[in-house]
DNA sequence: TGAGTCACG
DNA sequence: ACGTACGTGACTCAG
């Protein structure tokens, strides 16, 4: 018999700790739990027990940490977020055919002691823990398995008897001799007082155990010393290795027979980590096939090749509605798989039929299409003239909109989420095509009733209209802007590379004359060596990172006028920025077509807004003239022009609006500078008094205020001391009594909700707000102030996004939209319309939303982006 | 792969 | 006593 025995307290603790903070939707905290299943599968697959135990403290569970033990003498209780887990835990295991093993008055160690002493000759133990106290269970036909988490990865070491007498020169035995010795403060193991880790072991190692040193103590050949100190806690010394020692006969069943993995509660397990969102692991254990006979109805869904595209069409038509995914490859599409009443079926893509079916299809308006990315449908059917109309459906933007904070919106991760990850294909003659594209098949068999869940919690969470005049329109905008791409001047941006280029060797040079010495200035970890270190430079540190001291801007700025080698840092970090990200970044991604095709993402970010990759163009360099060079390279097309228009102070305006704040909307009205007018208010100075200074500081204020500032990290921005910056706030929350409300209010729906959301009703969950942890929840706050706030800004520049897109393609139809910068639009227009385009664009963004206050837009045209400022 | 840094709104 | 403003993406180093 093969035995495996947990310490289920244990490796659910190291599994809490090492895994990062997650959470269902609706607030369950599950990393512990999808820790421990990871381990123990990886056991189960490395190990293959026939039998597993796992067993659990009765009372409740701590929190061992030895450095605040050493302090405080007494263990913390665990966290709330994991003590809610163990209950959980236990009930998968069960279902899953482990035996949970408990046993009042009796500690995990014990049951796992007494198991491994319940193993014959024939049988073998495994005992899997996190605490290195069991190794004294070791033995020749017991093995531990000790799991620890380095940097968020969990490894597990196995230790035989050999690998223990490797480490600690012992037997197994031996080591609660040297525990008895050296004591173990998170134990209340007092040991022998003045004799550490070190000496203990070296004692045992000579002499082999306590009973021999006392007996003997004083023929010993031990340190005067160490003999007096071990004379003084010879009392001690024995209670410890009985407190040390593992009982070996805790009242538990020790017929091996009674831990064979039972059958598996399938429906259950699968339910239970569906509910959990475990969808890795509920794939991992492959209780797909065993879960559908339970309880949930067996689905059986054929697969089938479409034979007569007229026919499948007329169905199609009688039904109304399409549900389909698209395979794609280098030459378009491969092949259509629809979900229909009477299972999926296959349009390859191999016939001139093919081609003109599709384009019927996607062009029908009565016909209603439901489908998993909208985006790419679109893209594609741009670049071949095929029309798409009545997308009614896109499982990932729903889901996206159902719940932000996720990062695979993928059919297949979405069925798992919603228990639809069991239906069984028959793949009749298709065998070989389901053999290579099982994950289409069976995403799409799952389609429908995906579609159909989705559409009902859209709707139940009212954000239909949010997802059918926002992000649905909003996807075909998109494609269109990643297929126009926005030119770019290859040569320019060479001849600037090569210029930084140089510029970059001389600064390099110059750091490595100031220092003294050559060392690798892209590295932190060096350069902190190089000037902190005290054979070095020697400069005063700042803050501390997990690997040295931090460099970065903020600590560099400091140190200005302390050395001259600081500025040429700063400098050569500049210009290595604009020449790997930008230049050498830039040039690799300019298409044959002389543009940049970045890919803009609908489903990133978890506030709504949208997010450019491969590459960003959102983060084109600006704030610095050197870097906004960059902007020159960025040019509309030869006859055309370049539209620009931004908003101004969208977020404070929103802020003003979604705050109902009379002072702040009245201030937006008057349209005169709204940080200005902050300063002269809450200063109470008259308008034309108020200094850039003052200005600068109320600046800062108003930005913060959108983040859920403090006083604390205002104090940094602006200079000043905390208690200063604390004035300006509360000074400021007095002023605009509305915001200081709509804050107060925002925290609190978010915690009564769960979640945080936009005017439009665009929502994030914030499971931070029910952590224990005063940071995270903190954390927490700050974003139920801000995701209103950055939400309802995206939303309206979206909205705004689609009619100007559907404005142009009427009036203006050569003029493009080809970028957004999360408050700017940029158009590439022919040069005749570009005027009428930028009048179309500045009133279009002004009024995509009807609010307190006006929406203002600034608009300017020019031959390149630089030339639009 | 994660940490550190820095570009943008 | 803690750590310190929201949201992104790309590059580089180092384990």
């Amino acid at each position: 018999m093969k035995l495996l025995v947990i310490d289920g307290n244990s490796i659910l603790n190291r599994a809490f700790y090492g895994v990062r903070m997650l959470t269902t939707k609706d607030g369950k905290f599950t990393n512990g739990i999808f820790g421990f299943m990871n381990i123990l599968l990886g056991m189960l697959e490395e190990y293959k027990p026939d039998s597993v135990a796992v067993a659990f403290d009765v009372k409740s569970p701590t929190f061992r940490h030895k450095m605040y033990d050493a302090y405080k003498g007494t263990r913390k209780p665990a966290p709330s977020e994991l003590i809610e887990q163990f209950p959980t835990l236990k009930e998968l295991l069960g279902y899953l055919g482990y035996t949970v093993v408990e046993k009042p008055g009796y500690e995990a160690d014990d049951i796992l002691g007494t198991l491994s002493a319940a193993c014959g000759e024939d049988d073998f133990c495994y005992i899997a823990t996190g605490d290195r106290d069991s190794l004294q269970l070791v033995r020749d036909n017991v093995n531990v398995l000790l799991a620890t988490t380095k940097m968020g990865k969990s490894e597990t070491v196995r230790y035989d008897v050999e690998k223990i007498k490797e480490i600690y020169g012992v037997t197994p035995e031996q080591l609660i001799d040297i525990k008895a010795i050296q004591g173990d403060t998170s134990d209340n193991i007092p040991g022998v007082a003045g004799i550490g880790e070190k000496g203990a072991a070296q004692l045992i190692q000579q002499f082999g155990s306590i009973e021999y040193i006392y007996e003997n103590l004083s023929d010993l050949d031990i340190k005067a010393g160490m003999k007096v100190k071990l004379e003084a806690s010879r009392d001690n010394a024995f209670l410890s290795k009985k407190l040390g020692t593992i009982c070996l006969n805790a009242p538990v069943d020790t017929n091996l027979e009674s831990y064979i993995i039972g059958q598996p509660d399938s429906a259950k397990a699968a339910n239970l980590l569906a509910s959990l969102e475990m969808f890795k692991i509920l794939k991992r254990l492959d209780l797909r096939g065993e879960a559908v006979t339970e309880e949930t109805d067996t689905k059986t869904v054929k697969l089938s090749a479409i034979d007569d595209y007229d026919a499948f069409y007329d169905t199609l038509k009688t039904n109304g509605k399409a549900y389909f995914t698209v395979k794609y490859n280098d030459c378009g599409i491969e092949y259509i798989l629809f979900k229909t009443a009477d299972g999926v079926c296959l349009a390859v893509n191999n016939d001139f039929m093919f081609i003109s079916f599709v384009t019927d299809i996607f062009a029908d308006e009565n016909i209603e299409k439901y489908t998993d990315d909208s985006k790419r449908l679109y893209s594609f059917c741009d670049s071949c003239g095929i029309e798409v109309r009545n997308i009614v459906l896109d499982t990932s933007l729903a889901a996206y909109l159902l719940n932000p904070n996720s990062s695979d919106y993928t059919v297949e991760a979405l069925a798992g989420a919603y228990s639809l990850n069991n239906i069984k294909i028959d793949s009749g003659d298709l065998n070989d095509f389901y053999e290579t594209e099982k994950g289409a098949v069976d995403s799409c068999a799952a389609l429908e009733a995906l579609c159909v869940k989705l559409s009902a919690a859209v709707k139940e969470n009212c954000q239909g209209a949010l997802l059918r005049d926002i992000e649905l329109p909003l996807a075909r905008v998109l494609a269109s802007m990643e297929r126009e791409g926005f030119s770019v001047d290859r040569e320019g941006l060479e001849s600037y590379s090569d210029k930084i280029g140089a510029s970059l060797e001389s600064s390099l040079r110059k750091v490595y004359e100031l220092a003294g010495c050559e060392f690798n200035l892209n590295s932190p970890k060096q350069l902190s060596d190089v000037l902190f270190s005290e054979d070095k430079l020697n400069l005063p540190h700042g803050k501390k990172t997990k690997s040295g001291y931090s460099t970065n801007a903020d600590v560099l700025d400091s140190l200005r006028d302390k050395h001259p080698i600081i500025n040429e840092i700063l400098e050569y970090r500049a210009l290595q920025k604009l020449k790997s990200t930008y230049c050498e970044g830039l040039l690799k991604v300019i298409d044959n077509d002389g543009r940049i095709h970045s890919t803009l993402n609908q489903t990133e970010t978890r506030t709504g807004r949208i997010s450019s990759a491969e590459p960003n163009l959102q983060n084109i360099p600006v704030r610095t003239e050197l870097g906004r060079e960059l902007r020159r390279f960025f040019n509309a097309k030869d006859g055309y022009l370049l539209v620009d228009a931004d908003y101004s102070q969208i977020e404070l305006r929103v802020l003003a609006a979604l705050a109902d704040d009379e002072n702040m909307i009245n201030a937006f009205i008057s349209g005169a500078d709204i940080h200005s007018i902050t300063a002269s208010q809450v200063l109470g100075v008259p308008l034309d008094e108020v200094t850039p200074n003052d200005r600068r500081k109320a600046k800062a204020v108003n930005f913060g205020i959108v983040y859920g500032i403090g006083a604390f990290s205002l104090s940094n921005d602006i200079g000043t001391s905390v208690v200063e910056a604390d004035r300006y706030i509360k000074g400021y929350l007095a002023n605009y009594s509305g915001v200081a409300r709509f804050m107060e209010r925002a925290k609190q729906s978010a915690k009564d909700n769960g979640y945080a959301q936009t005017y439009f009703g665009r929502r994030r969950y914030l499971p931070e707000l029910a952590e224990s942890n005063a940071i995270r929840r903190g954390f927490g706050e700050r974003v139920a102030m801000n995701m209103p706030i950055q939400g309802t800004a995206a939303d309206i520049i979206k909205i705004a996004m689609i009619r100007v897109f559907e404005r142009l393609k009427e009036e203006y139809p050569q003029a493009k939209l080809i970028m957004q910068v999360h408050d700017e639009l940029i158009i590439e227009a022919p040069e005749n319309d570009a005027e009428n385009v930028a009048a179309l664009l500045k009133e279009t963004m002004e009024n995509a939303c009807e609010l307190a206050v006006p929406l203002t837009v600034e608009v300017a045209c020019g031959k390149t982006w630089y030339d639009t400022k």
